[in-house]
DNA sequence: CTGTTCATGTCACATCATGACATATGAGAA
DNA sequence: TTCTCATATGTCATGATGTGACATGAACAG
């Protein structure tokens, strides 16, 4: 029964919960993540690039192809890797077939600090994978009651 | 056998494609939730703020728990309930108890727009689900053989 | 009363994302 | 060739977000 005087809501609290639970368990885990990036001087954001990066064949991809993977517009690419250059991380190499297209690469640093943070992050995914995976399912089974 | 010519990563490419791909479906999962939020007009911290206090007991909670709620800074929730009382979404009620204190309630419009923006969510999460579960128990393959 | 702690708020600054626009290259049609 | 038109990158102003440093005022212990 709702609260006295209160409107009623259409969804249970057991959902508002799970979806709140959920966003916790996400947010607790970029939290962490964030604070070994911090220690880093490494960006969530660059993190990401740089897994990116890496994970793409010869370990370059180009500048439209890295906003895409990041799901982010060319222009918010675009200032990400001038920061990764300046921070040292990454490096603008011209396409060759494609005078237009730009390749983005890592440099020494970048690899030697993604290859740190990857295995905090190992660690850290093995400590909160429990977490995430409790409240995914709780959240499945309270949406599909409704 | 690593690239020709390039430094052997401590890790293998696994570990890097587990830690990208998880990254991937995280974000595929909050940019869609972001679109949808944004056509409500509501912002990603926003929506978690809604959430936080929809579940708080009454309904209401001191803008210090919620900050700590959201693992943020105090004063990074001053200002995010700055928006959200400009947009009409909640309000701030001085604490009887405790002058020091302000409680941060829903408004009328803010309980409507977390229950319509709720039942998008749960569409999304029941869509987003599986997708995630997999990154994260394919993560965990490839981790624990590290 | 006094000094400390706590809750909130203010300010300057950095990151990040976007839309609108600019520039240069590539590809194809006339 | 030359004239579009799409593509790839970059620039700029703007807004949301987060932080640290600091200020204000209330609660509390002595």
């Amino acid at each position: 029964m709702p609260r006295s005087g209160r409107r009623t809501s259409g969804l249970t609290d057991d959902v508002y919960e799970g979806l709140a639970g959920f966003r916790l368990a996400m947010r607790r885990f970029l939290s962490f993540s964030e604070a070994a990036l911090a220690e880093a001087g490494v960006t969530s954001q660059q993190y990401q690039a740089l897994l990116v990066v890496r994970t793409a064949p010869g370990w370059q991809i180009r500048l439209r192809d890295l906003a895409e993977q990041m799901l982010m517009q060319h222009n918010s690419a675009v200032q990400l890797v001038d920061r990764m250059c300046s921070a040292g991380l990454a490096e603008r190499i011209p396409a060759e077939d494609d005078k237009r297209s730009v390749l983005i690469g890592l440099t020494t640093k970048g690899e030697l600090t993604l290859e740190s943070l990857a295995k905090v992050h190992v660690e850290a995914m093995l400590a909160h994978e429990p977490l995430l995976a409790e409240s995914l399912s709780r959240l499945r089974q309270v949406t599909e009651l409704a």
